[in-house]
DNA sequence: GTCTATACTACGATAGAC
DNA sequence: GTCTATCGTAGTATAGAC
């Protein structure tokens, strides 16, 4: 019922190898095809010394979940309502940001929006991104430059383009040797046909 | 061991109806979440009939994932290997189709990839997409427009602006009222963009 | 072909010793 | 805090009657 206290905690903690095994492990197979078993395995303990920790599989899932949900979105708040950049700049550190995140951590989206699919309820509450965005220093730039377009078109293209690569990784580049390599290009390429297409009339 | 034949079949067949079923609980809850008493009770059936047609959940679900596959991809290749088309045409159908199909399948892409992504090695044989678009017609014509660009950024780029709105749908577009319509909308403004960030030097 | 009943295994979780 | 052993259940699959 109560919180357990750190225990001896040599090297890392029980609790933070379990954390990191659960990582692991959800990330790979999923909450559904994920077994407690693999995870206390992975984590070099037992079965039961997990749920003393975390009492449910669920509630172990949860924690990983919103720290990933956490590391996707963090890129995007603090540059989006940053009033002292300019749309230019919010644009090029958005896409530096996230590709260079990407490159470091290619599942995440793909893990984030799996889990959010097959149980969207579960997460709806906590995240209301739609509505953190609409009145954002981002949104305000847009519509004031292009009065004729619906910001959130513009958004979706650069999220499209930027993060679209990394969610179809497993279908499209699965085997693509210089993967990293190209996205690494692809920054300059995107951040130039992003402020091309506001100038098209 | 062998296949069933045909039962009496009055309005649909009970194989069709197992189908059918296993279609909407996969779709909706994911392979692994998915319980066989799922498929059997929305079939309006019971379990020993499902693996009496199917064998297995596993055969039934690759039957439904083979299926969605194609779905994803048929409008693909038809356009891109078309040597009729010119590079402007194969563009403007290419997000046509693409946008039209997802509207009516919304959920299409993100289950796809999902399932490839806990799975990919189950998955890996049948499907050699980069291979195909190699050397399809679409690359060639790219390649001759553009020598200083890789295709494949152009393409990643035309499908991260078309698809990536329905994968992130459950995050950015849960709650949004006007979603089909702006994606309507939105086939022209890729369409457009696309061919000019294949003039823009 | 379709059902009921059941075998079998796997999983999540807990009891209880140390 | 960590372990072994085990309970309870839920899930896939099959046997066998109709």
């Amino acid at each position: 019922m109560s919180k357990p206290v750190q225990p001896k905690s040599k090297d890392t903690s029980t609790e933070e190898k379990i954390i990191e095994a659960a990582r692991k492990v959800f990330m790979q197979k999923g909450y559904a095809a994920t077994r407690t078993r693999d995870i206390a395995e992975e984590a070099g303990i037992n079965l039961a010394l997990l749920n003393y920790y975390f009492r449910s599989k669920e509630k172990l899932f949860e924690q990983i979940m919103l720290e990933k949900f956490r590391q996707l979105f963090s890129v995007i708040f603090p540059i989006v309502n940053d009033d002292a950049l300019t749309l230019d700049e919010k644009i090029e550190i958005l896409v530096e940001n996230y590709i260079s995140l990407l490159i470091e951590n290619p599942e995440l989206p793909l893990f984030v929006l799996s889990e959010i699919r097959v149980n969207p309820e579960r997460f709806k509450v906590r995240l209301q991104i739609p509505d953190l965005l609409r009145n954002s220093s981002l949104v305000r730039q847009m519509r004031e430059k292009r009065p004729d377009v619906e910001p959130v078109h513009f958004i979706t293209s650069l999220l499209g383009m930027t993060l679209f690569p990394f969610v179809a990784k497993p279908v499209l580049f699965s085997e693509y040797p210089g993967f990293n390599a190209l996205m690494q290009e692809r920054k300059a390429l995107i951040t130039g046909w992003i402020k091309a297409m506001m100038e098209m009339k």
